[in-house]
DNA sequence: ATCTGCCAGATTGCATGCAACAACGCCCGA
DNA sequence: TCGGGCGTTGTTGCATGCAATCTGGCAGAT
């Protein structure tokens, strides 16, 4: 979709586009704190465009959850309470395995193709430490390629508004070493049981994922001051 | 003399939520035909609101599945192949049921009398042989109260993206008296389920209830069939 | 001193004007 | 007659101006 990566910032794109691209990326780098208040001069001023594409960008976010609106009070990003980021969890065990399972047996080799390709991408920037911030964007890619394979438009979009929240969340700056490989092992199985087109070894592997995931993010918060949280 | 719809519109809606709410009416109660072109300037003026809620509202229900928008080429109502149906049907019966266990044990008394009352009104609309596109909001509501008593937030819009898109398929113009009867009964089950906070066997019945709701539908499809609701 | 009411600043929501793009039909040439 | 290129028309997308609303602070009364 998104072309060439280029380094100019020569966006072909529409002010609409790159306005929620533009907050989609900030929030989800998290440049913007959670419970942060958006402006829409100010962030249509740091964009490069007008009010009303931000606006635009603003209420799509509203409508994937991202960011609350309040009316004439302006928009902030969500604050996930932890036990906000528990229920999420919750979901996400129980319906993307599910996508998974429906979703592989449709897919063409394109889609296997890239899936590999995200894959590689995430281990390598795994294997030189890089920031893991960039693995955010690249594992939701992953993520939405299962639910858009599908070929089911309906799927993708109400799959999309359920694991994008977790894109606040900034999973991977949380995860220990160990637990980043396994995130990184899960995907390599991902793609084999989806290169099989074996629906019920995705789900499999994608529940596992997201149950790993789980226990890998909510535990250990803080670790140098934790001394009550233990793993039991 | 802005306002034909009646004497009764008490608008404290701002124009936005206005323009969102009429369109989804129309749509789901089947006055804008599925493929048909939306006109900004047109439809704006038939509200009576400018352009701009419109395209807001326009882009909500984009975002919900219910409309296409092409950059440049404008917004269409989706058009549902019967593939289309089949496999919503799938994914509900996949996730909705789910989506029941999970909340049903999370349901407020208030939550579980609102299910009641909605369950009996569609009873009385059954019983007198009224309009069944009335039906369809009542049952969105239904259903929604699954969704959003919860009570957490991003499985509801992710839920409601999922059973949105069912408004535009008018299921219940397609029941037999005998299909639409079960129908019912199901949502009476429910309700007890709900009650007793029983997730497994909401989830259960919620299944049988998706399910026998697509050997409903999918059977017959006659394109010629009209509005015309005959009820005298 | 605390609380209530009001005023001012700021921000959102809406309306409208203008430019860009896409679809359609026409004219011209082969 | 048929195909290709081009102008025209209509619609969308964006920018900006204005009014309605909310927040915060200050003055005055109790």
């Amino acid at each position: 979709m998104t072309s060439p990566t280029g380094p100019a910032d020569t966006t072909p794109a529409d002010a609409s586009e790159r306005a929620y691209t533009a907050l989609l990326s900030r929030i989800s780098a998290g440049e913007i704190s959670a419970g942060e208040r958006l402006f829409e001069q100010s962030l249509a001023e740091a964009i490069g465009v007008s009010r009303t594409p931000v606006r635009d960008a603003l209420k799509r976010l509203a409508a994937e959850g991202l960011v609350d609106i309040h009316p004439h009070r302006g928009a902030q990003v969500v604050s996930f309470t932890p036990e906000d980021v528990t229920a999420l969890y919750a979901m996400r065990a129980e319906f993307e395995p599910v996508a998974a399972r429906l979703a592989v047996p449709e897919m063409t080799d394109t889609d296997v193709a890239r899936l590999a390709e995200l894959s590689a991408r995430m281990e390598r920037i795994v294997e030189e430490g890089a920031d893991p911030g960039g693995l955010t964007t690249l594992n939701n890619e992953f993520h939405a390629v299962f639910v858009e394979g599908s070929g089911n438009r309906h799927l993708a979009i109400a799959l999309q508004a359920l694991f994008r929240p977790a894109v606040v969340t900034r999973t991977f700056r949380q995860y220990d070493p160990r637990a980043l490989q396994r995130s990184m092992q899960h995907h390599a199985e991902l793609v084999e049981a989806a290169a099989a087109r074996d629906g019920e070894w995705a789900e499999a592997v994608m529940r596992a994922h997201i149950l790993s995931a789980r226990h890998a993010t909510s535990p250990h918060r803080d670790p140098t001051e934790d001394a009550t949280v233990r793993h039991a």
